[in-house]
DNA sequence: AATATTCCCGTTTTT
DNA sequence: CGGGAATATT
């Protein structure tokens, strides 16, 4: 949020800079706007939809489109505060090709009552068609044939056009999994995220007529994020302005941070290749940050070697130090942050204005903890999460069912929840008879199919049948009523009450989602239960952030993107952490990792801290780390480190003898050591379990071993004795 | 058929 | 550590 004053409709200009003032007035055709972080692009996309909406255009005749929900509301919120009327459209991509392929689903050919298929529901229909193809979950990991067939949707590679762009071995399996993987999709009505995109990016390719329409439904377009769109995007974008070019980009090459999920960078960059005769305003200014923060986030982002310049300054003031910690242990780090929460609210900081950005959600748990003990309130952003439970998953699925009976993921989802003594046999025998005829297995339940092979649990089925019949009117009904009524009448109601004695969370849980539709009708009272199906398939976790909420946020580093806070913090800024790396051989893109360190720190408008520690729990074990590389990108000389519980020059008294060696404390991933029979070697990892300090080594000759520290005569090195040891292991 | 237990694996970011 | 799947038990 911004503490200027928001404009009132006389002086939609006065207060604004020249580059600024210039995108504003621009009314048509193309326009790029690169927007350095903080520059007030918000601000100047807001005034020049109200000034469109005032001199050239209706507010209908406008759409934005943004990456998430919230960046949508709140875009929405801040031009009909300058006095636009409300029936613009404003919504992210996977919005607007939802209600697309919905409003035109026959030139689409897609049915009109798709549901759409999130990640565990796209996991399942993979893994099955990994079997369905003879092949072995083994060798074929249905998360990596997921990613593999993602990527393909999003360059709009049909699994033909998969297969002839890298026709090797592998191409043709994964091409024969991703044809299996569409016939399943489309049995059961399904579309997932990336068919959002990829079919309506399908559809206007090919659909001229469409496109028209479309482009005169919708006069003037706005892309924000530019940077991180997909050629599915792309072609969208270009497609529904075609005809008039009145496009507006916005964007940053620096903060392209969605790289892994098939966002190409290029296409900002070509913007002036792709419209000629576009203009481009650059917002340079920030007006958000101090100097001291800006200049540590524009020395790290130096760092990346493909990148266009681009002159950040600031008029703000220089304010105080960027600040280092280094903590011994993560929880060290937890609770050091946790108190200096507690200083800044005490001299006066608003919790609303403090947030903690970590690079993976796992980290957060350790932060969480620190602050409970603290007594520091926290909202977190994770409202995907949510949707993801067990209970709320069952509760949708019914719903899903209802509106298209054809969605077989979610059928088996119901079929025995609560338990109804359908179990395990009958639905693999329900699987295969349907297979057999032919038909859905729901078309088995209910179109009076043979159920007589089943034996004594025909009956059960017949009254799933019969439930199934009887929660079918719900979809006449608004979504929180219909929610309720299924509730009630599934079964599912008693199922959680009775469970509630050891643990309520669920039934809690499944209240809270019937209040969270009951919003949503508020809202969209027209809406039906689809829609708003849809709109929960549709949330992203920064969705649930809400502002002023009195209580510090926590967020990953992707999910910062767009906001700002007075006081920010960056926790485990560690190698293989932030730059993130999977394994020693996955390649990733670092200098992408780098762009998101830059997003994290330019969120800061004055207090910037980043952390790390050199002990952090993963997957159950206490790891060695090594401090991230980025920090020695910083500008030295204006960061303030601090050390707290680490005497790195620490010795060891020679009395205490556990068995470990004296100089313990400054091992570190690549340190060199020598064993008697091994020989040379570099250490790969670090970790305690139990009481032991176990080392893995990589060693000269070749072999790689783990050993316990406290019993094996491993002897420390130095570097320079040894010679070129570094290269040959490969860190 | 339902529940309890163990084991094993993967291990980012997200619409 | 934590979810899911395979396995054991009632």
């Amino acid at each position: 949020m911004r503490s200027r004053a928001e404009a009132t409709s006389e002086d939609l200009f006065a207060d604004l800079s020249k580059p600024q003032r210039e995108a504003v007035v621009h009314t048509d055709g193309p326009l790029l706007i690169l927007a350095g972080p903080g520059s007030g692009k918000t601000r100047v996309v807001t005034r020049r939809a109200a000034h469109l909406a005032r001199t050239v255009a209706r507010p209908s005749d406008i759409l934005a489109i943004t990456f998430t929900n919230k960046a949508a509301r709140e875009m929405r919120e801040r031009i009909e505060a300058l006095g636009v009327g409300e029936d613009m459209t404003v919504c992210t991509f996977h919005a607007l090709c939802a209600k697309l392929l919905r409003q035109y689903h026959d030139r689409a050919g897609v049915p009109r009552n798709f549901t759409i298929f999130d990640r565990e529901d796209r996991r399942k229909l993979i893994k099955q068609a990994i079997e369905e193809c003879d092949l072995s979950t083994d060798n074929w990991s249905p998360s990596s044939v997921d990613h593999e067939i993602s990527l393909a949707k999003n360059d709009m590679l049909t699994p033909q056009a998969y297969q002839e762009w890298a026709p090797t071995w592998r191409e043709e399996e994964i091409r024969r999994i991703y044809e299996k993987y569409e016939k399943l999709l489309a049995k059961m009505g399904g579309l997932d995220f990336d068919d959002l995109l990829m079919r309506t990016a399908v559809l206007l390719e090919r659909d001229q007529e469409l496109c028209d329409e479309l482009e005169d439904r919708y006069r003037y377009v706005l892309i924000d994020e530019y940077q991180d769109t997909n050629a599915a995007q792309y072609k969208i974008a270009r497609r529904l302005t075609e005809k008039r070019r009145n496009i507006c980009a916005t964007g940053d090459p620096d903060q392209s941070i969605y790289g892994w999920r098939g966002a190409n960078i290029e296409n900002i960059l070509r913007f002036e290749h792709d419209y000629p005769s576009a203009k481009v305003v650059r917002l340079e200014q920030n007006y958000r940050s101090t100097r001291r923060v800006l200049s540590a986030a524009d020395a790290l982002i130096a760092g990346n070697v493909s990148r266009k310049e681009k002159a950040l300054w600031t008029d703000n003031d220089d304010g105080v130090s960027v600040r280092v910690f280094e903590l011994e242990t993560a929880k060290a780090e937890a609770e050091t942050i946790a108190h200096d929460i507690t200083r800044q609210v005490q001299s006066g900081v608003s919790l609303n204005e403090i947030a903690v950005f970590y690079r993976v959600n796992s980290l957060s748990r350790v932060i969480e903890e620190a602050l409970l003990r603290e007594g520091i309130a926290y909202q977190i952003a994770r409202g995907v999460e949510f949707y993801n439970r067990k209970e709320i998953k069952d509760v949708l699925a019914y719903l899903r069912v209802l509106v298209n009976p054809a969605d077989e993921v979610s059928l088996l989802r119901v079929i025995n929840t609560p338990p109804r003594g359908i179990g395990a046999t009958t639905v693999q025998r329900l699987t295969e008879q349907a297979k057999a005829a032919g038909q859905s297995i729901y078309d088995l339940i209910t179109s009076g199919g043979d159920l007589s092979k089943l034996g004594r649990s025909a009956g059960r089925v017949d009254e799933f049948r019969e439930l199934l019949a009887r929660l079918a009117p719900a979809l006449e009904r608004s979504a929180p009523d219909a929610l309720k009524f299924v509730i009630s009448h599934s079964g599912l109601q008693a199922h959680y009450a009775q469970a509630a004695e050891t643990d309520d969370a669920p039934a809690r849980n499944i209240d809270e989602l019937v209040m969270a539709a009951a919003e949503y009708h508020a809202d969209h009272p027209d809406a039906t239960v689809l829609d708003w199906l849809e709109h929960t398939a549709l949330v992203s976790d920064v969705d649930s952030v809400r502002n002023g909420t009195g209580a510090i946020t926590l967020m990953t580093l992707h999910a910062a993107k767009g906001l700002e806070f007075a006081v920010v913090y960056i926790v485990g800024l560690e190698r293989g952490i932030l730059p993130f790396r999977r394994t020693e051989e996955v390649y990733s893109d670092e200098e992408e990792e780098r762009r998101l360190l830059f997003v994290g720190m330019t969120r800061a408008k004055a207090h910037l801290t980043l952390s790390h520690a050199r002990y952090r729990m993963l997957r159950g074990s206490s790891e060695r780390t090594t401090r991230s590389p980025f920090l020695d990108e910083l500008p030295q000389d204006q960061i303030e480190w601090s050390q707290v519980g680490i005497s790195p020059a620490r010795r060891r008294p020679a009395s205490d003898s556990d068995g470990l060696p004296d100089d313990i404390e400054e091992w570190t991933i690549g340190t060199l050591v020598e064993h008697p029979v091994y020989g040379l070697g570099q250490v790969m990892s670090i970790h305690r379990s139990a009481g032991l300090t176990y080392v893995s080594v990589q060693f000269k000759n070749g072999s790689r071993r783990s050993l316990v520290l406290e019993f094996v005569p491993l002897r420390r090195v130095d570097f320079d004795d040894v010679g070129d040891v570094h290269g040959s292991v490969g860190i």
